[in-house]
DNA sequence: TGGCGAAATATTATCGATAATATTTCATCG
DNA sequence: CGATGAAATATTATCGATAATATTTCGCCA
């Protein structure tokens, strides 16, 4: 049997939810159902069904009779992600430690690649190599339920959000803050792994904020608008 | 306008949530989408919606051309949603501490209402006020994020299944866990209060481990399988 | 008897059309 | 002019039917 089997809607959720991610798709944008069925040259069913679960991912908004938006993402949701972010990430590092017995080539790996996008200063490498090296600790703690819940919060679109948002002064010094929690993982120290990993998580949302606080105060008498920050940042 | 709109969609899921929920639907139950049609009096694409509901709330499980079923609920993945549960409910005091500012009114009610169901045996009532006390926290914390994240664990079917495992032997000896933790919020102990959900996350997921050890060893020759076991814990 | 494969059946995935609702346009009136 | 509301338009929600796929049944043969 062919279990790659691929339904039209879900080709169409994939499409979509890569465009919301690249920035295609800019958060506010209307979805309309028969375009994207012509697009797709299928009918409109699939594509509501796509839309459903892009929902279900608190990827965009929709409203009974009104229709389907790639859903804003406020700064303040911004901040809240990254302080559940943290809380996750710490409890992955604490029960992934003792199993990972050591062994940390693959995490290391990824650290290396991050610094390496670091010093050219690549920064879609640089997310993409950030979120691999995240997501290794997630799932090496062996927690489905953990791992599910991670990966629930989109991080891929919040920490591509984040980098554009300005151009990153000091990639490289960012990277550093990765080191030491390897270095504890491979020891077996969970505990500080974890206490690690959730103080990277604060130094990200720190630094997020002082940059919209400069934004906001650059632009402050013609555009102080949320809404207006997070479309031109996917963008 | 008429923002309580309701589509056919969104009243097919929440009956079948509220039939997993309450068990009328079973773990590993079929769901036919023409059956569930007929009986709504609708045709299959609003049936089809709500499935794509329920299964990004993990509810169901989907696969193209084969149809649905209600999910399994694994003892790992049991577990594994304690672990998660106590991590997050650790935060969300914390967070919580100092919002509250000692007014832990509503929180003390819940409580009341624990001890209560629990003189009276009644198993119902003292899972929904449990949940709503572990709610009443979480939002308390107000991160929308963190609240979020939490609902999507799905934690009242989970709780049922947990109370109904067998008759709880003592429920007032268990209810007597939340009390400091209301104690130290009151006192804006966030810290505190956190460790303490933490631990009685750990202990409910000990006390739950436990009983499936010595279910399984009662009934270890001729039915080992935890799917049968879910199956007529919901029920 | 038991395994194999083709028809029969059951079910899901998709379609094209229509009904229900929201939004826009525009003529009318004060 | 600006407000108002009815028609026109746009879009979503649902329908009934068909195509695509999986499962079952059952006759055939070794």
């Amino acid at each position: 049997m062919d279990y790659d089997r691929q339904c039209m809607s879900d080709r169409i959720r994939s499409v979509l939810t890569a465009r919301i991610f690249d920035g295609t798709l800019k958060a506010g944008d209307r979805l309309v159902e028969l375009e994207i069925a012509r697009e797709f040259d299928t009918s409109q069913t699939p594509v509501r069904e796509a839309f459903r679960e892009l929902e279900s991912l608190r990827l965009v908004d929709c409203v009974p009779y009104r229709g389907t938006r790639v859903r804003e993402i406020s700064e303040r949701e911004m901040v809240e992600a990254y302080t559940v972010r943290g809380a996750l990430e710490q409890l992955a590092a604490e029960l992934a430690a003792p199993l990972l017995q050591g062994d940390v080539t693959e995490i290391r790996q990824s650290l290396g690649l991050i610094h390496a996008a670091a010093r050219e200063g690549d920064i879609e490498a640089y997310a993409r190599h950030n979120m691999d090296f995240h997501r290794a600790i997630v799932v090496a703690s062996d927690n489905e339920v953990l791992i599910h819940s991670w990966e629930r919060l989109a991080f891929e679109a919040r920490v591509r959000l984040h980098l554009r948002r300005h151009n990153e002064p000091n990639l490289s010094l960012r990277a550093l803050e990765h080191d030491p929690v390897v270095d504890a993982l491979e020891i077996g120290d969970g505990k500080t792994a974890g206490r690690l990993l959730r103080e990277h998580a604060e130094s990200c949302k720190h630094r997020w904020c002082e940059r919209v606080r400069d934004a906001d105060s650059q632009t402050d008498t013609n555009s102080p608008d949320v809404q207006q920050m997070n479309a031109s940042c996917l963008s």
